[in-house]
DNA sequence: AGATTATGAGCGAACGATCGTTCATTATGT
DNA sequence: ACATAATGAACGATCGTTCGCTCATAATCT
């Protein structure tokens, strides 16, 4: 049944891995109690080996920094719809609540939070991506109010900002306690975003 | 001038030193690269005699957070006036603001995040003073309501935790950037807590 | 085609550095 | 004198990385 691999293709496979496996532990032990003899364990992979893949564990982090980042780009492109414009931003929110409140994507932002402090390589692609993400909402939301045709009086893109920080402080309170969000979180969270915009 | 000092007072002078200095390669480096020998050296201190201090560095570690969660108790206390509540709300938001928007605080606090992650003991002391701090705020928001007699469609304590989100997402963008926070953000922050209660 | 060379994945021992911690010892205040 | 603050060498463990090596595959040549 299993095609025979070419050898790219199975070093791309291998590589994949150690990056996975290189995630799960950097969630459960953090980057920097982590160590490179761990992910070759866990992985089934000589130490030496990542060497030939990776040129060191700080090439590592910033891979896995960057897959993470791009896991927002996939949300921020069902964004932008024709439909209703409040319904395509409530959707938005759902999507990125459930997105943020895995324990594990949690962990792992926090954890590239504390590296982009000191790692200018790494904030650079966090803040690139999330520029992105916040100029999207930021039409949306233009586009939610030209119909509603009110005067606000905060800025788009402030108003955007806000949104996304309900949205990441509430997954963070969900992640901690490891549970799902209840109805009442997302109904009060829906509300206080309609009534920011 | 300076009085001679008993030899309880050194010692705990030079404990208290070796806190803000430990504190201060934490900001710099984070808790997991920063070695014991990197404090003592800074601190002017023998390696150690760190530890006739301290049991070690987890301990180390643990007191810094609970310092940090306790910096929160001051913000509190000044909260519950009796004047307007509304406008005592609005300088509480401008005190929190100031306080977690210190880049130092805000690189600590992610810090502490990262470890409360995989810590118990540091989980506990970090949501102990944010509830309190949380329930404080909440009676605020009760009775601005009680006054404007509104009926809002948010629960109090929901409420309280969305205003805690704001001022703590504005807070990580402004320190990151490492500037002060503009008027402009600050009231569009005033206005979106506004809209809130 | 078959033979030959080049490539790089995979391995684990070994390296030097650094880690947190302990300990015997000295200095100092009471 | 006694207790304790202060010291830095020393310990074992672990860190990230490098090394020489094997071997299956890919590329090249005859």
């Amino acid at each position: 049944m299993s095609e025979k691999l070419s050898r790219a293709e199975t070093a791309d496979a291998r590589r994949k891995h150690i990056v996975e496996t290189a995630a799960i532990c950097f969630v459960e032990q953090g980057f920097h109690q982590t160590g490179i003899r761990d992910i070759a364990k866990r992985a089934g992979v000589s130490l030496g080996n990542i060497y030939n893949h990776f040129g060191g564990k700080t090439e590592l982090i910033a891979e896995i920094a960057t897959l993470e980042a791009e896991e927002l780009a996939e949300l921020q492109e069902g964004l932008t719809t024709n439909t209703d414009p409040l319904a395509a931003l409530e959707t938005f929110v759902e999507r990125y609540l459930k997105l943020c409140s895995q324990p594990e994507n949690a962990a792992l932002t926090i954890e590239i939070l504390a590296e982009a402090m000191r790692n200018p390589v790494i904030v650079e692609g966090f803040l690139t991506n999330r520029d992105s993400l916040l100029l999207a909402l930021e039409d949306q939301i233009a586009a939610i109010r030209k119909l509603s045709g009110g005067n606000p009086d905060i800025p788009d893109r402030d108003c955007a900002k806000f949104t996304l920080d309900l949205i990441e402080g509430l997954s963070m309170r969900i992640a901690f306690s490891e549970r799902k969000p209840s109805k009442r979180e997302l109904n009060s969270l829906k509300r206080a975003v309609k009534r920011l915009v």
